[in-house]
DNA sequence: ACACAACTATTGTACTATACAACTATTATG
DNA sequence: CATAATAGTTGTATAGTACAATAGTTGTGT
């Protein structure tokens, strides 16, 4: 089991457990910076990017129960983050949309995060950035794939 | 905030973030069938590859609270993949070794993630695979040493 | 040698993220 | 129009984590 032995499947699969487990040690430390979650920082930035997104969709888009979305979306709303109002066409839908202040906290986190990723990747050449991206990029459209295979 | 025109700081963040979502989403598919779960599965492997460990030194090797340590090893004691006797020098301390039953308990989730990275990387080139490998070792580094730096 | 400090692990408590199930309100369909 | 389907909310359960309080053990200074 010597590392240097190891194909590239087997070393890659056990970097990948260590992986996991450092992004939930990143969680916690997240958290006590205050800083927003994972979860609302990615439900801004899709209604910046988007518009007006339904809770059904923000789940179908993360592959979330809509219960877990419906939680998530809470606290934004008290916050004064992201504006809540029914469908007027279809009155069992809800019209999400970003405010200003949602927009002026999402620009808060987001550079909060790429001061981070400057410290973590901003001694890499851009070539090794642009390399590990793409890569990142095809394994979690494989993995986005499959869990929606799962749950359909 | 089109994606072509994003630097590769900022395109590298938000994957990220999108894969940290992604990453939770296989750890609940993974609990459905009933395969061990990470913890356990980083657990066994340390206590496969070092022999004999503390919950402390464990607790250390994954920047855990040690309290958490102590409740993941319950229920691998519990089932019989890890033998857990005080030591004798320090009565303090335990000394936690994985059993035969551990082993194949071990083995099976193994060779059942493999399965899995073999679905989700097994086209790729062997050199994208050592690529990406190498790229995620140094940012796992990274990470570590930062998680570290903030918890003494 | 003994009191007190330091250390190792366990247990109590709390919080987040998640899913599933039960429910409500609304819309679509046979 | 009655029934089925859909969107969202709320109740309940589970995992993973941290921190605080505690118990038992070992180390240290006078």
């Amino acid at each position: 089991m010597d590392q240097a032995h190891m194909d590239s499947l087997e070393a890659l699969e056990r970097e990948m457990a260590i992986f996991a487990r450092r992004l939930e040690g990143a969680r916690q430390s997240w958290r006590k910076h205050r800083e927003i979650d994972r979860s609302a920082y990615l439900i801004l930035l899709a209604l910046h990017e988007e518009g007006e997104l339904t809770a059904g969709q923000l789940a179908t888009r993360f592959l979330l129960d809509i219960s877990t979305i419906s939680r998530q979306i809470a606290p934004l709303v008290e916050a004064g983050w992201i504006a809540k109002e029914r469908d007027e066409d279809d009155k069992r839908q809800l019209r999400l949309s970003i405010t200003e202040a949602g927009v002026e906290a999402l620009m808060a986190t987001r550079a909060s995060r790429l001061e981070l990723y400057r410290e973590l990747v901003g001694d890499w050449t851009e070539d090794e950035r642009r390399t590990f991206l793409s890569l990142l990029r095809r394994l979690n459209d494989r993995i986005r794939a499959r869990q929606q295979a799962e749950r359909p």
